[in-house]
DNA sequence: TGCGTGACCACGG
DNA sequence: CCCGTGGCCACGC
């Protein structure tokens, strides 16, 4: 796949996070066959700004930290979308990461 | 062309 | 949990 897919693939999986869940850039890199490209997906979300419907919010890293929020349009609009869906966030940090955490190998594996 | 940087991650200690 | 190391690769200078 060249780059634009790449690209285009990492959207429309964030775009399938269900609302009150939350997945992390390896995860997705994983799920696209590019397990250790994780930083292109982080890449990729910084770019998600200039698409429609890209929930960039429920993308963390593998810890469950906002580290992406320092990306929007202010800082604390990253954990205020979260918490708006039901995801506690203190000191930075996605509480019940486990609970929350959906994984798209998992999950559109059926 | 090369080098530093970064919304990452696995592994070892 | 923290720390360092290595791998990844687009981008800007």
């Amino acid at each position: 796949m060249d780059q634009q897919n790449f690209f285009q693939n990492v959207y429309d999986v964030a775009r399938l996070i269900p609302k009150g869940r939350v997945t992390s850039y390896g995860a997705i890199a994983a799920y696209l066959g590019v397990k250790s490209s994780a930083r292109m997906v982080g890449w990729a979300m910084n770019q998600a700004g200039a698409y429609p419907d890209v929930p960039a919010h429920r993308v963390v890293n593998h810890q469950g930290l906002l580290t992406g929020k320092h990306h929007f349009a202010t800082p604390s609009l990253m954990q205020e979308l979260l918490e708006a869906e039901g995801i506690s966030v203190r000191n930075n940090k996605v509480q019940q990461f486990q609970v929350h955490f959906w994984d798209p190998m998992k999950e559109l594996e059926l």
